[in-house]
DNA sequence: ATATTGATTTTGGCTAGTCAAAATAGAGAA
DNA sequence: TTCTCTATTTTGACTAGCCAAAATCAATAT
């Protein structure tokens, strides 16, 4: 079994992959999401490759091999069903259950997996709206518009939240921005990188501010 | 944060001191039931004792001190904590939740496990009717008779089953001796090593015979 | 009082994962 | 083409846990 470290390790080289898909990750980029030094992780993109895990290309960077980024789906699966565990049954908070899932992921047996799974009723995407993938490894294409580039003046649903930082998410609730809600984008202006939004709440509905790069962060559908 | 292998000493040492009450326990046997050779037992005892969770006499053995019993019975919470989770929530069979618990327990956060205490409605025994200790570290005194020392003839009913070995559960499922189950004790033959049950299964009743050592597992009551 | 025996401790060495700091390679500037 | 700068790699060292095997202690037997 791969080690908490390694999961680790490829859960975020996919997710940089994820960022510029096709592309070497590279070992500066990846030192700093991991918080360890650029040496620690050449070392262990040398073992990852051993394991056949990543292709390494000295002084390029790594890419995921097709079993390391089945690895990699397979902690998202748990990390997900994990989520969603703690925010329906148990109660936890939306905006907390991503560092608590962090930890659970890697003692989750497939056994306890597929219990979890049913229980929930085979969901297919977790509290911020990302996608669950299926025990095979499949992840469903989702090509979503954001805030920032959805057409103007149109009811949109708001379907992910790709940002999972706590105080992020506190301020995603408090600003009514949640996965279901309805939102819709009445202007943009480049210049003053500002979006005005109508936030709906049940009957009413207020507005608010946020820039592009924000905006970025909430995936909607029409 | 004390380690998981930390954690998982400490438990142990927690467990033979329950045997043997105000004895040290020894290395040898310490270093059999943790499966490391008696060297590593050593040396990670000065370790716990640097950290002040045992009392460590060389050549005579530990002691847990209060703040190591402290944890002990934190780890225990989480331990029993979870396993009732996944008994009752996730539907996963009484003799399979030891091992997952196991890895969980090194896991759940305090916030987390507070949850799952609710959820559950402040449950005060596990599944194996092991007793769950309060948050403060309490754990109410159980002075329970077994099957091997219970009164003859007599409807007894089983509290709690201290062998959570799978294919012991399995064993003990299979033979209706399950806790909350009523039992009674027809005959004894200490020569035989033999113990005569009555087992009660709804209106129906059928006999089993297990030995001493056997029967000394199930905890009853009146 | 001494020798034997068995448990315990010590010593040296191993792996996984990490850091600090020196060495090196490659991309772009001159 | 050669120099410089920055990212990357290498080297040496550290901690947590572990094992193998030699050394030591204490209890018992002689």
């Amino acid at each position: 079994m791969p080690s908490k470290t390694i999961e680790n390790y490829i859960k975020q080289i996919y997710a940089l992959q994820q960022q510029t898909p096709g592309k070497f990750v590279h070992m500066g980029r990846l030192a700093e999401l991991m918080k360890v030094v650029p040496g620690t992780a050449t070392s262990m993109m040398k073992a990852l490759s051993d394991a056949n895990l990543v292709d390494y290309e000295p002084r390029a960077g790594v890419k995921l091999t097709d079993s390391g980024r089945q690895l990699a789906l397979h902690v998202l699966r748990r990390h997900r069903l994990v989520e969603l565990l703690l925010v329906q049954m148990l109660g936890l908070d939306w905006s907390e259950v991503h560092d608590e899932a962090e930890e659970i992921e890697h003692v989750v047996s497939d056994k306890l997996l597929d219990a979890i799974d049913r229980v929930l009723g085979r969901p297919v995407s977790d509290p911020h709206g990302d996608p669950i993938p299926s025990v095979g490894g499949q992840l469903p294409a989702q090509k979503n518009m954001n805030l920032a580039d959805c057409p103007l003046r149109r009811g949109m649903k708001i379907v992910r939240v790709l940002d999972q930082h706590q105080s992020f998410l506190h301020f995603a609730r408090q600003a009514g921005l949640l996965p279901g809600k309805a939102v819709v984008v009445e202007a943009r202006d480049p210049h003053a990188d500002a979006i005005n939004l109508r936030i709906q709440k049940g009957k009413k509905s207020h507005s608010a501010v946020i820039s592009f790069s924000v905006a970025e962060k909430f995936l909607v559908e029409a």
